[in-house]
This record gives C-alpha cells, sequence and structure tokens, in this order.
DNA sequence: AATATAGTTGAGAGCGCTCTCAGAAGTTGT
DNA sequence: ACAACTTCTGAGAGCGCTCTCAACTATATT
C-alpha cells in the first residue's frame, strides 16, 4: 500500500512536482494539456495527497474537531447527538473535510483545548448541553475558529440553532387557538438555553394570546420521561386544559401520568411535544410536536465554520434554522373542542 | 495560538531538538536531570507536538476511523452505535489515539477506502450492520489494519463481538427452566450475523433441552418494533408460551401484540428480549433481557486495532465480550409457572 | 524591432517532527 | 593505564507537501 507521492506523479506525467501540486489543487495557473494529462496519471496511480504532509506544509489541517462534552449522559439516551454528527459528517464530506470526535468531559485526558493548541484540528463545532460548559472558554481562547450548536448570549461566538423560541410560540398558540385558555408547560431545565427560549416562546403566545402567564402552570423539568410524569402530576392539581411540554419525552411521561389521573388525550387534556422524536408517532395518541432536524443543524455548524476557518478575522456568523409544527392527535382538533364544551 | 516548535523548546532548554524529542516520546536514553529540565519547560510553554509534522515523519498517524456504513439508517434509531463511539473514543483518549467518524455509505463522496490509502488514518474500526458491506473488501484490500465490530466467517479478519449464540441460548434455556415447553422466538434478519448467532443460540437451548426445534414458532424480523407485532400476530397461531425476541424493540412489538390479542405477559405468554434497551425497564412488565455493553465492544475493538496497528503482521485478533442476563418480570417465574397451570 | 505583458513552468526552501549515525562522556575490566 | 563498553547527546537527513520566486515562452503593444 505504499501509494504514490507527489514527486512519482511528477515523474511519470514528465512536469515538475510544483506543477503537479497546482493541478491537486485546481491552481488555475496551468495549462489545460498539461493538467489533463496529470490528472489521467493521477486518476491511474489512484494518488492521494497526504494528509500530514500537507497539514505540515499548509500549517493547518482538513480537520474539524467535534466536542460534545456532555456525551457521557446525553448521548445515550437521545437520537440527537448522532443526528447532528451526522449532518456534520455528511457536510463535512462535501467539502473535503473529516471529522473528529471529541466527547470530552471528566475522565478524558486529551482534553479539548489540547487538542485546539496544535495543528490537529482547524476548527470546533462545539456542542454543550448547557451554558457556560467548562470546555468552552478555554476552547475559545485557543482562538480556534469555532462554531457553537445552540445559542450563546456572547456575542463573540458564532452559533446555529433551531428557533426555539419561535417554534414553542408555535405550538402554545396553536393549543391557544384550538381554544384551550389554561395552558399549561413542562419546561426544560433553566441552565439550558434550548430550555429558556421554549419557555419564553410559550409566554410570548400566552400574552400574544391576551392572557396572563399563570406561574402555577409551569413547572421545570430535566426533558426526561420522568420528570415529565412528576411535572404533570403536579400541573393537574391546576387544572390546566392543554400542556406543552418542551421535549417528546416530557410529552410522553405527561402522557402517561395524565392516563394514570383518569383523564384523556385529547379529549381532556390536549398535548404536545417538541423534538418529532420517533416515538412520538406511536404514542396513544400520536403526539403534536415540533419537528427539528439536528442534521441541518449539524451541516448548518460545519459549513458556518468552514467559513470562519476560510476567513478566521470576519465577524461572529449566526444562523437560526426554522422548525415545522407537526400537528398530530394529541392536541385535538377545533371540532373535538367544540365536543368538549 | 502560534503555539511552540520542538525547535524552541530545545532553545530554551538549551538541548538539541533530539533531546526533546526523546524526552516527548519517553526514550528512556535520557538522563534523568535532563528529562526533568526538558518537561518542566515543556509544561512551562503548554507544548504540543504538531500532529501532521509527527505523522509525516513516521509515516502513519494515530487517527484511527470509525467507519459505519449504514449510518444512515440505523444511528437514528438505535442508541447502539452512539454507545459504540464512546466507548472507541474513551479507550482512543486513552492510548493518544483520536478517531475519525466515517459514517460511509451512498452519497458520500470520499469513500473510505480514500480515506485508507492515505496518511490519514492508521487503522479503521468498521462496524457494519451486516454480512457483505459493500465497503468491507475494499477497505480489507487497503491494508490498513482493520478491526470488525460483530463477527465475520473471514479468517483473515480481526473483529471483537458479543457472545450473541451464548447469550440467546442462556435466554431461551432460562425460559425452559421456567417450564415453557413451547418457546418460540423472533428472529432478527438473516443478513445480519448477530441475528443468525441469536437464532442458532436459541436452536442449541431446545436441542439441549432435548426438545425439538419447531420451524413453526421461528419468525424472522428485522429487529424493529413493528416486526415483533408482526411477528407475534404470525406466532400466535402456534400458541406458544414464551417468546424470545431477538432485540428489545422487536420485544416491545410483541408485547403489543400480545396485549391485543387479549393475553397476559407473563401469566400466558413469557417474554424476553435482547439488548437490554433503556426502556426495557419500563415496559409494563419490564422485560427480561440480555444486556450487552456498545461501550465495552468499542473499547475492545479500538484496543485490538492499536495492537494491530502496532504489529501488522500479527495473525488476526478476536475477542467475544461476554453479556449478562437480566432477569425481570417479564418472563415469569416459577412460581408463576406452577399457578399457571 | 524592441519592449511590455500574460501565461506557464521549475527550482528550492521550509513546515515540525523522527530517526540513524556518530561522537562525547562516564564506567568497568584487565 | 588502556581498551571496551555503556550511557547520553547532537548533527543532519528526510517524510510529502505548498509556496515564493525566478525564468522561460508566446503574444500584444509601441
Amino acid at each position: 500500500m505504499a501509494s504514490s507521492t507527489l514527486e512519482q506523479i511528477a515523474e511519470l506525467s514528465g512536469v515538475s512536482r510544483s506543477t503537479v501540486s497546482r493541478v491537486i489543487n485546481n491552481d488555475p495557473r496551468v495549462s489545460a494539456a498539461t493538467r489533463e494529462h496529470v490528472l489521467e496519471i493521477v486518476r491511474r496511480e489512484r494518488y492521494r495527497p497526504n494528509l500530514s504532509a500537507r497539514g505540515l506544509a499548509l500549517g493547518r489541517t482538513n480537520v474539524v474537531a467535534a466536542v460534545i462534552p456532555g456525551a457521557v449522559d446525553n448521548i445515550l439516551t437521545d437520537p440527537y447527538f448522532p443526528r447532528l454528527l451526522h449532518g456534520m459528517a455528511m457536510a463535512a464530506d462535501e467539502r473535503d473535510h473529516f471529522v473528529m470526535l471529541s466527547l470530552g468531559g471528566p475522565g478524558f485526558r486529551h482534553t479539548v483545548d489540547e487538542i485546539a493548541r496544535q495543528g490537529v484540528v482547524a476548527g470546533i463545532v462545539f456542542s454543550a448541553g448547557q451554558v457556560d460548559d467548562p470546555l468552552f472558554e478555554p476552547l475559545f481562547a485557543s482562538q480556534t475558529p469555532m462554531v457553537s450548536v445552540g445559542r450563546s448570549d456572547d456575542d463573540r461566538v458564532s452559533y446555529v440553532d433551531v428557533d426555539n423560541r419561535g417554534s414553542a410560540q408555535q405550538v402554545a398558540s396553536h393549543l391557544l387557538r384550538l381554544g384551550n385558555r389554561r395552558v399549561a408547560t413542562i419546561a426544560g431545565p433553566s441552565f439550558a438555553p434550548a430550555a429558556v427560549d421554549r419557555l419564553a416562546g410559550y409566554r410570548a403566545a400566552i400574552e400574544a394570546f391576551g392572557l396572563r402567564v399563570d406561574q402555577d402552570l409551569i413547572y421545570e423539568g430535566d426533558f426526561s420521561e420522568s420528570s415529565g410524569r412528576a411535572g404533570i402530576k403536579s400541573l393537574l392539581e391546576h387544572r390546566p386544559d392543554a400542556v406543552f411540554a418542551a421535549s417528546d419525552r416530557m410529552a410522553a411521561g405527561a402522557l402517561n401520568g395524565i392516563r394514570a389521573a383518569g383523564l384523556r388525550v385529547p379529549e381532556d387534556i390536549a398535548l404536545a411535544g417538541f423534538d418529532d422524536m420517533p416515538f412520538a408517532t406511536e404514542l396513544e395518541p400520536p403526539l403534536t410536536t415540533v419537528r427539528q432536524r439536528p442534521e441541518k443543524l449539524g451541516a448548518a455548524a460545519l459549513s458556518l465554520l468552514l467559513d470562519l476557518i476560510a476567513e478566521p478575522a470576519s465577524p461572529p456568523k449566526r444562523m437560526i434554522l426554522p422548525t415545522e409544527l407537526i400537528v398530530r392527535a394529541s392536541c385535538g382538533s377545533l371540532q373535538d373542542q367544540r365536543e368538549r364544551r
């Protein structure tokens, strides 16, 4: 497998190393004839440039790190990260880059800033589950181009995110338009920006509808199914007619809880979630929810990152991705609502 | 973040580049005093060797690829791959290596053999869901050290796997010992080695128990919940008293199906699954199953791979990891069985 | 016809590291 | 005291690539 080098290709083509290098890198300063001829040899020899050599000469690599600090906990439970990675990998591939996995967090020897400090990666996609992850600062300080997955208030950072606030507002509004007036929410943990935004969207919807936000109708969960169940138990005391859970898993927990209390969804209580997880369709009734596409997020993050790498001095870039309200049976319909009266 | 080079460290320490290099690489041919002194400077300067340069000089890198061809489909549904990756990442980190993600499959430009062909990675962990993945041959042909996750019949390949056969036999035996005589199975797809092995284990258990394997009691699913449901529907016609589903998801589907048929688990039919997925405890009743630890698989694969890289000429290495039978309520107990009569 | 210009190519240095080889210094044996 | 080691260190080449600079050729400008 000793594969060919630039030098050898040059030899075979009867041109200099420099010329072959230009061909490989699509440098316009090569005559069409020479280019074609060299390309032919390149193809024939199945030549691939050595990335280490190129990285060394260039002073940078075409490898980017996907840093997922909380991986230990999160990655197990949730298809979110795999999908994010998948999107990144696709986008990276398309632009001739590679993704290096860096599940940071406690227990890891090669903390990410070490990785960042040297030619290992050209940039970082940082996907912490929470604001102010301890890894963030050192990474940022390392000056390595970085894109955060998930909004940040820090105006020096580039990020991609889904429109959590807007989508939450949309769901809540939908519940309101259906005639519900006591719309409760099981929010995510307040340290998670996504949770904060979804809660904000919920509030906005209520206020836009001319109602007052009732603190009794807000429960803070932690995105888990069990917290959904705990949340609904507490909320039921305040007789909501609809519940917006900030994650599908919490919605599933809530659904169980509602059942356990002898109530029906959507007849007695309308329910909506967030994420459109695979099981959302399999619940009884199927769950109204917000579809987000982690793949797109990952791809967008990577794309932004490559732009940032290409132009390190440019101002931070942001991108907010749209979501999609998926209406299923769990939130009921206007029809149902009329019958409820 | 223009970080220091070997040269600079050498300068600062008043020794030669070679000596610093030896210190960095734990070469014993350096006096304790010099070593300590150099290390101090290294620490002070937060020096990290440039991986590209090292890779170039060494002719190899400390990056290994995790190749998951079917990622597009699988990674979404199943925490298996994330856990596998997690295990790999941990093990790699521990041994100063990095994991590069390579979700192969259709649509990817940089097919993995390209990656393999040049200094990009020192080795490959290959985790296809099925025998004879089209990516396998070219990868193998590239001579890059490679470890397959999941058994192969090809005796040139190194692999790690869990003891699918043994564990399936153990579950099935457990069902038999509990007094069940018409033990059915919902097998996985026959193109998946894991499925084949689990089915073989099931057969072995029945035969070891002195019973005949009844073809009517075997249904081939595809590991999905819906196939579990379809499977049980078909199997119920042959009145099994126990069912071993080759995946927890199929078991969940079967459970639904059994319920739908008006039967109870475990009173009327004992049920067991495989995988010990998170939801196994949350089913009603909690599911008896086989716990496998994809993290360990990943770590083992990586470890084997590094050995292989260190000694490329060595014969293929194999490793079979144990599993754990987790007995929960779904399979019933001897007590239940007595009452059943 | 002399000169400028654009287009194309090659020579050579250098990226940061490892490794071989040889030399210096210190140790042991006779 | 001298040879024969052993232990430690430095010099220098070279890994495969990119990039700058200079040179050469062909064409356009005056």
